[in-house]
DNA sequence: AATATCCGCAACCGCTCCGAC
DNA sequence: CGTCGGAGCGGTTGCGGATAT
């Protein structure tokens, strides 16, 4: 037997939020913080689920939020590290200062992943199709996968409408890699064990070392995933760069990205200073008193995380991943040996 | 100008996790 | 130890604006 619904679903409003709406959520938190979301509907006035109420706030009322569009940088640190922890989109979100889980999915779903595809590259093992392809082929005398089934994720994978020098390139660059093979059967491993993204190991076999023709970045061999996620700091820009500047270059000189590795800052996090609480062109609408309960929430709201302690920090899937890390260690040592390279 | 189609994003859904009791 | 309920997560849906025909 299910659980019981949080709320009476046939009784309360969903859809879009108004302005008026969006106010009483802003006055609630002003008031009295975050937290027990079933009761805000009740005190707040709102004819709304708590757990609409908590996702408006989540999503789209928080004053550290940005509201602009995805820089350069960003979409490189997603695509790095939906490439190292596959769709988490929460810690993902972490590492981008002002971004929520929601913005980074939708973002991806919308336009990195289509573009990957474009370019030929399966947006869930970073890797060329054809590759994919090459692997699948061979594992596929194992099961029950059909040449025409390939053809078919080829064609609706538009695969072909990539420049054919570009798809070469990227087939040398990944044939070139001699242990591409073993790792690429890794990441197989990986992902039969790991709910996370096939890639997700690829920290054990440090140092990254991907085959690159613009550059070969010197990769910190102390580098490791399970530190660099356990941080709660901001992200840094150069940490990235250490990571998998070659990686990066590649991919995104294909992706026709402009302005990247210029910046070697920070990410800017003026965000408060940023924020509009009108809501978006498409809700529009707003009030200078909204305005001015909107920015009392804000310094509320600012107070209030100061005195927050570390809630979760995705140490409990880093954990788990090193978890699987030891497993497949003990099980596959062959795999592992010192000389092994992603 | 009207209609169809595409696209981006906000919001919802169903599930898991985890702490309190 | 089991149950309950709040919180959070990832996947999906659907609305509305933009663009193509």
């Amino acid at each position: 037997m299910g659980r019981p619904p949080c709320c009476d679903k046939t009784n309360v409003k969903r859809g879009l939020w108004t302005p008026e709406e969006d106010a009483k959520i802003l006055a609630y938190v002003a008031n009295h913080g975050i937290g027990n979301w079933t009761l805000v509907p009740k005190i707040a006035g709102l004819n709304r689920c708590g757990k609409s109420c908590r996702l408006r706030w989540t999503n789209y009322l928080r004053p550290d939020l940005k509201h602009d569009s995805f820089t350069p940088q960003e979409e490189e640190l997603i695509l790095t590290l939906h490439a190292a922890i596959g769709s988490r989109w929460s810690l993902i979100a972490k590492r981008l200062p002002g971004r929520t889980d929601n913005d980074v999915k939708n973002y991806w779903n919308t336009k990195l992943r289509k573009k990957l595809m474009k370019m030929g590259i399966d947006p869930v093992t970073h890797k060329p199709v054809s590759q994919v392809l090459s692997d699948l082929g061979s594992i596929s005398s194992l099961t029950t996968i059909t040449t025409q089934n390939q053809m078919n994720f080829v064609n609706n994978n538009t695969i072909l409408e990539h420049p054919k020098e570009e798809q070469v390139q990227y087939h040398h660059q990944f044939t070139n890699q001699e242990s591409f093979q073993q790792q690429y059967v890794l990441n197989e491993v990986a992902s039969s064990t790991s709910s996370s993204c096939s890639s997700s190991l690829t920290r054990l076999s440090s140092p990254i070392s991907y085959s690159c023709k613009t550059s070969q970045a010197q990769i910190n061999p102390n580098f490791d995933w399970s530190e660099f996620l356990h941080n709660d700091e901001p992200f840094m820009w150069s940490e990235i760069q250490q990571i998998q500047q070659c990686d990066i270059q590649r991919v995104m000189s294909s992706l026709n990205l402009s302005g990247l590795m210029q910046n070697e800052g920070e990410i800017s996090n003026n965000n408060s200073n940023n924020y509009n609480g009108n809501g978006s062109d498409k809700q529009g609408g707003s009030s200078e008193g909204f305005d001015a309960v909107a920015c009392v929430a804000s310094k509320e709201y600012e107070m209030n995380k100061q005195c927050e302690g570390n809630s979760f920090s995705g140490n409990e899937f880093v954990d788990g991943i090193l978890d699987k890390d030891s497993e497949i260690r003990a099980t596959f040592p062959e795999f592992l040996d010192a000389s092994f390279d992603y």
